[in-house]
DNA sequence: ACTACAGTGGACCGCACAGTCCATTACCAC
DNA sequence: GTGGTAATGGACTGTGCGGTCCACTGTAGT
């Protein structure tokens, strides 16, 4: 386990991990026992050690980071292509359309409480999701100025920063209530303040 | 335990609750132990099950209760008297400064992760909570409209949903990465807007 | 084909921790 | 002060579950 893995060996892990990620979302984070993880994957305890050597915790972070990979890949091409309100709607769609099939389960959040304090590890994994939500964001707004709809005097990275913000506490409402209602409200807003901008004086 | 409290029992009740909460933001939801808490707290094992019949869970939904109690405490009066342009500002203050000194420790939404899912109860805490706060914003907005400060015409709804969920998302960034950044801009852009809803066209 | 190591199976261990039980003490009512 | 119920102490139990061990098998390289 420190860099020889046999292809086979690979795709045991990735079964491993897929496996595993599909139990924590069902069962949450915190009543998810390896042994669970053992039936949906078709492992047996010693490959669950032999791939994560350090236990239940390695694998939850390697969980955590293929929820989080996952993430941004879903918004794709969208997120990366925010060049034109209409890209920006669309945008706005699919974000509301993957977080309202989502539904109460919050795979990073979880994993994030249950590992994140103490170890190192499991904030390293959101804070660059985050750094890398935020800079896709920023990019689309530093476009629209580039092709002029928006003015250059702008505060990109304050106004990326509060569309992230606008995004997570959307999510997280839904989760603990259930309704996409802030998620909405808070992204139409958010891109309706934006659009404002560039329409004060053409 | 069933209505029937002395005085005495009401006091120790209290004392068990203010003393887990404590343990569970130190170690966390997850590897606080029934144990820990006695220690706290001064209390045997059986004054726990003797005020929690129904064991950790009951507690730990009592602490949701307490900390989600707080939470809105924390902010007035400055969060019920939102009338002026002056207190929203105080306001904003206050929140950051209190998520700030929180730090990266999340008492509900731990909690809510530990025993949220499959318990309506936790749920049902912080969706109270949520349309508590959303509530006394919604109240903020209208009276700014009394005072001719807002056009008549804001959907006030969308706008506190919208402020909610900047706070929120603000609130679990500063979480998971220790910067109050995006809380800052969140609050400020949010307020920001709002304001200029005000300002077009008297 | 042999050899060395990755991959796999599954019995076994230990203990941390929630929850139970009963005995004892403090408190209130009358 | 006496009966009844609340409050408390603390030993005890049971087990779920993470983690270990060793033996067996498949496979790639020479």
């Amino acid at each position: 386990m420190r860099g020889q893995l046999t292809a086979k060996g690979k795709a045991t892990r990735r079964r491993i991990v897929e496996g595993a990620a599909e139990v924590l979302r069902e069962r949450g984070v915190a009543s998810a026992t390896l042994d669970d993880i053992m039936v949906r994957t078709s492992a047996s305890k010693s490959q669950l050690f032999h791939y994560f050597p350090d236990g239940k915790e390695e694998l939850l972070l390697a969980v955590a980071q293929f929820e989080a990979d996952r993430v941004l890949e879903d918004q794709q091409p969208y997120l990366s292509r925010l060049d034109s309100w209409e890209a920006w709607e669309q945008w706005r769609d699919v974000v509301i359309k993957r977080y309202e099939a989502q539904g109460d389960e919050c795979p990073l959040g979880s994993l994030f409480f249950q590992v994140g304090r103490s170890t190192p590890g499991a904030r390293a994994i959101v804070v660059e999701l985050m750094r890398r939500w935020q800079e896709n964001l920023a990019a689309g707004i530093r476009s629209l100025q580039a092709s002029g709809r928006l003015p250059d005097g702008l505060d990109v990275d304050a106004r990326a920063a509060a569309l992230l913000a606008a995004i997570q506490g959307g999510v997280s409402i839904l989760l603990s209530t259930g309704r996409s209602t802030h998620l909405r409200a808070a992204l139409d807003l958010g891109i309706a303040d934006l659009r404002r901008a560039g329409e004060t004086g053409p």
